[in-house]
DNA sequence: TCTGGGGTCCTAGGACCC
DNA sequence: TCTGGGGTCCTAGGACCC
């Protein structure tokens, strides 16, 4: 715990939800659901707007559309937030050395390892300063915590939501801290909760007065002792900057359940393919192969083996996690399949050990060892999926929320597709709210499209140039530039949002249909329907996310209208 | 209304070695 | 031959986070 309040916790506001809605102004004020869009897909980020409806992140999305028909439900575009998210860790690099990024939309800075002046005043300047800065440059709002420590800076930013900044005084924690539901602690969940609960104990302070002793006795070693001291105020857990991953893995949730056993091999030799694309992109190999089945009941199993040497090769993934899958029943049905790779190595030191190995594990499936041009030499990636069965072109989807180009009207988003059409809205970040066009799937002039900058590029924004919804065609994939002059015009995004009545307005429900999807296809397209993200992170309560709901130090919230939607997480 | 995808860390038992 | 104990690796599962 530091004498003075350095640690600082941004945490973006709604951010895939909030990045959709500067890239669509049709969506402005409305609520956006961004998220898994098929049968099985579960909510990423709600906007604030959805929030009023009770939905909420990791909610089945079939849920939500119940709970809000009329919200547009869009599934993400990673491309676009990993864009906005450099731009905003650019930002928070220019602060200190120290940056802990947790996600895309969430980091921790030590303003003390930036040489700040280590006073409340100072370090509040600098978090006010950040906050414009990143809506200058990027559109979009994000939330400050500033505190003497880690636990502290999340738990004042996540206060702070939306758009708001929230310093916790040293010596004014414990305090704050006592009446708060142990839920708020990082670290407890549902089933930490539970136990607690049973024990006696729900809010912070009853678990400080608990005592460490019981608190092991309850939850183990680690855990007990670890939420002992965060109950207590003691957190001193550096910022820590570059973190190297130590796995990698991909997994696929089937739209029904994968009865044949021949489509379950295939899927997985799949997934071994697309496991090594991502090791290899990031210039590692790795030691240990895992498989992932999740049954029709949802039972979950894990099955692992550990090769004499990390590898790189997708040959031998695939080989490994055919051999685990042997061992495992799914004549009842598989939900969901997964590979990953853990072990990890650098790439470099990977070529003796990986050839080895390979050839090891090649030996022990009793299968002929590749010639020795088929491997790859160093440096000389084997094209990935080499030697796969081949799969069937998939059809092309036009999935809401993603880009497209027209022959004639230009830039557009899928708003719906279904029975043979798709619905596209022409419109561009710095355009007015566009109109709607129908088309058939197959329409030769239609065509997938590159993601715009949220910010309009300087040639746009400088002239006078009315005609600046054209112009910004030719910088389709510049990320967006922090440096770029906020001129008159309000960033997009920006303008007072969340008008509390509804959604439900001439101009606005987005009917988005399902697209039509054979039963063989995974609910998430390769690179398209993938929901990684900040389920749960999104916090506050409904109520708090209208634009009038004053926002103040939460200590005057009871602690319970906080804690209710932490509860409902899965 | 059934429940995504990508990670991290911890526990616990057995093998194996000294 | 009556019996110990510690360290490390591997495997499986689970809680938690965004």
């Amino acid at each position: 715990m530091r004498a003075a309040p350095t640690i600082l916790h941004l945490d973006m506001d709604a951010f895939y939800a909030s990045a959709e809605q500067a890239a669509k102004p049709s969506l402005r004020g409305k609520p956006v659901v961004v998220g898994g869009i098929g049968p099985r897909g579960v909510v990423a980020t709600a906007s604030y707007e959805a929030r009023v409806f009770g939905i909420r992140s990791a909610m089945a999305t079939a849920q939500a559309r119940r709970l809000c028909p009329n919200a547009a439900y869009l599934t993400p575009r990673f491309p676009v937030y990993r864009q906005v998210s450099e731009v905003v860790m650019g930002l928070l690099g220019a602060l200190s050395p120290l940056v802990e990024p947790l996600s895309l939309d969430e980091a921790f800075v030590d303003l003390e390892a930036g040489g700040v002046e280590p006073s409340s005043a100072a370090v509040r300047a600098v978090g006010e300063r950040l906050r414009r800065d990143i809506v200058a440059a990027t559109g979009l709002t994000g939330s400050v915590g500033l505190a003497g420590s880690k636990m502290l800076a999340k738990i004042a930013s996540e206060q702070a939501k939306p758009d708001g900044l929230v310093l916790i005084e040293p010596g004014t924690e414990r305090e704050l801290l006592g009446p708060m539901s142990v839920r708020a602690v990082p670290g407890v969940g549902p089933a930490t909760a539970e136990t607690l609960r049973r024990a006696g104990i729900t809010t912070v302070s009853e678990t400080a007065e608990a005592g460490e002793a019981e608190l092991v006795r309850l939850l183990g070693k680690a855990h007990g002792s670890g939420l002992y001291a965060l109950a207590t105020g003691h957190d001193d857990r550096p910022v820590v900057a570059e973190r190297d991953a130590k796995s990698v893995s991909v997994e696929d949730t089937f739209e029904e359940d994968v009865t044949d056993r021949t489509r379950v091999q295939l899927e997985l030799a799949r997934l071994a393919d697309r496991c090594v694309r991502r090791l290899r992109d990031a210039g590692r190999s790795g030691r240990t192969v895992v498989i992932k089945v999740r049954r029709y009941d949802f039972s979950t199993l894990t099955r692992s083996e550990t090769l004499r040497g990390p590898t790189d090769d997708p040959g031998v993934v695939r080989e490994a996690a055919a051999r685990l899958l042997d061992g495992v029943d799914t004549t009842a049905g598989v939900r969901l399949l997964g590979v990953g790779v853990t072990g990890l190595a650098d790439y470099t030191q990977e070529d003796l050990f990986a050839q080895a190995a390979s050839e090891a594990a090649a030996a022990e499936a009793e299968l002929p060892v590749p010639p020795e041009g088929a491997e790859a030499v160093a440096g000389e990636p084997t094209p990935v999926g080499e030697g796969a069965p081949e799969a069937p072109e998939r059809p092309r989807r036009w999935l809401p929320g993603l880009d497209v180009r027209h022959s004639e009207y230009g830039a557009g988003w899928i708003q719906g597709s279904g029975v043979g059409r798709v619905t596209v809205r022409f419109e561009q970040p710095w355009s007015e709210p566009g109109r709607v066009r129908t088309f058939a799937v197959d329409d030769p002039a239609l065509e997938p499209g590159e993601p715009l900058p949220l910010i309009s590029p300087r040639a746009s924004v400088s002239g006078e140039d009315p005609g600046g919804a054209r112009k910004p065609v030719a910088a389709e994939g510049h990320p967006a530039d922090p440096e770029a002059p906020v001129s008159g015009e309000a960033p997009v995004g920006t303008q007072d949002p969340v008008s509390a009545e509804g959604p439900v307005g001439a101009q606005g429900p987005v009917e988005v249909r399902e697209a039509a999807v054979g039963a063989e296809s995974p609910v998430s397209g390769e690179g398209l329907a993938r929901t990684q993200g900040p389920a749960g992170a999104e916090g506050p309560a409904a109520a708090r996310s209208l634009v009038g709901a004053r926002r103040s130090l939460g200590a005057e919230r009871p602690a319970s209208a906080r804690t209710s939607v932490r509860a409902e997480g899965p």
